[in-house]
RNA sequence: GGGGGUGCGCCGGAGUUGGAGAGCCGGGGCAGACUGUAAAUCUGUUGCUUUGAGCUGAGUAGGUUCGAAUCCUACCACCCCCA
């Protein structure tokens, strides 16, 4: 259970590394699909394998604490078991909810009282629970119980709730020591640093994360509404504190080309819901740039969707039937974009990690951002 | 062949019993948004034009009236009944 440092780039921060994880090995950098309720919405375990070929992926304490509950995950020996996946997990701890269910929430010392979103009842999050519930659902990687504070926000505030989830990593820490494994394999425990979008606060908090020894340094609370460049200062700031022994973790992050940024500021591994979500929506991301498949302007394109994916899929269907199943809100559609977009962001990671190694990353970073975000 | 009924938006529905319609609801179409998933969701738009405004519009063509989607005549289309 370890992160190795394999090759830093001459002209930038981006690295290549390798995480040894419980359940195997994970290249980095490396984008983490996202499974919040034990799937990656509408893509096969199988699919992820074969033709996204996703090292590791992310499941969420919160939405599995609710749905199907600890009860039946610990019955099925764990979220592994349960959802028939062999390789890596991680889990947030329910951190990211803290903002994004504001308005069902109240947050005090001791933890933070949620009301489902699914029926209204009330629960209660600590740091302790929040470990408690991640050693159940036994991902490899779980995450510190953190506040994800919004934005804007004033800075007296995000000084305390940055000092809050300080004091809430201690006691996941402690927590975390003070429980064993449950399934008779590993897990990692990672802090996040906060502070918004001051930098003292960013520096302050980098600083405290860097002392506490994890494996994997967590970088949170951004992606939620500042601009990129707030976004970009923020990350070159924490990796320029952060540990160069430790993976780093940019959570929520990002579109493609916040993805080749973020690599060439330190950033080791990401999760986001943009590839998955956008792809429900009809959004597919290519190496030639960006494609809203419901367009009328395709509805006659009988070429492959994208002729370079690694996605049989995506090589084998037109952009015309693709077009058609989104029209026809037949459920295949969802299904094939998100395999499309997910394979994409799994080879734009490759790539990065190719080039870094090669030593012609930035080179290369900056004609794929140009080709990437431009709309078809 | 005779009788009755109904016709406006891309489609369906509501409403209009002579007094201001570019105009309600739903669907469809077109476009946009989405960043540790309360999201297979949400938003905008959907007659025309030269768009701070104007024009045309209630099956078609006439008529009555200060004023017609509404009343009258003819025709057309569809539906029902009789033969």
């Amino acid at each position: 259970m370890s992160f190795t440092l394999e090759k830093k780039d001459i002209g930038s921060d981006a690295r290549a590394g390798r995480l040894r994880l419980a359940h195997g090995e994970v290249p980095t950098p490396i984008f983490m699909p996202v499974g919040t309720v034990g799937t990656v919405k509408t893509v096969f375990q199988r699919d992820i394998e074969r033709e996204i070929d996703a090292p590791l992926i992310l499941g969420n304490t919160y939405h599995l604490y609710l749905r199907p509950g600890m009860e039946i995950i610990e019955a099925a020996k764990g979220l592994h078991d349960f959802i028939q996946w062999d390789r890596p997990l991680l889990t947030d701890s329910g951190g990211y909810q803290v903002y994004s269910l504001s308005q069902r929430r109240k947050i005090t010392e001791k933890g933070v009282e949620f009301q489902s979103h699914i029926d209204g009842s009330r629960h209660f999050f600590s740091p302790e629970s929040a470990i408690d519930i991640q050693r159940s659902i036994g991902a490899d990687i779980i995450m510190a119980f953190d506040e994800c504070p919004p934005y804007p926000c004033e800075k007296n505030y995000a000084k305390k709730s940055m000092e809050l989830t300080h004091r809430w990593w201690k006691r996941c820490q402690a927590a975390f020591e003070q429980s064993p494994a449950k399934y008779g394999h590993q897990q990692l425990l990672a802090p996040i640093v906060q502070g918004g979008t001051y930098p003292d606060l960013r520096r302050a908090s980098a600083e405290f994360v860097a002392q506490q020894g994890a494996e994997i340094n967590a970088i949170g609370g951004l992606s939620v509404g500042e601009p990129h460049e707030d976004m970009y200062d923020m990350t070159s700031l924490c990796c320029s504190i952060l540990p160069e022994t430790s993976a780093r973790y940019l959570m929520g992050v990002g579109t493609p080309a916040n993805l080749l940024e973020c690599i060439s500021r330190g950033i080791d591994m990401f999760d986001c819901v943009l590839p998955t979500r956008n792809a429900r929506h009809g959004m597919v991301y290519t190496y030639g740039g960006i494609i809203n498949i419901k367009n009328k302007k395709w509805e006659m394109d009988f070429s492959p969707l994208d002729e370079n994916s690694p996605s049989s899929y995506s090589r084998k269907f037109s952009k015309a039937y693709v077009r058609h199943l989104f029209s026809a809100r037949e459920y295949l559609g969802p299904q094939i974009t998100s395999v499309h977009n997910l394979a994409f962001f799994l080879q734009l990671v490759r790539d990065a990690r190719q080039h870094i190694l090669a030593g012609d990353f930035g080179a290369w970073k900056e004609e794929t951002i140009s080709s990437i975000t431009q709309r078809l």
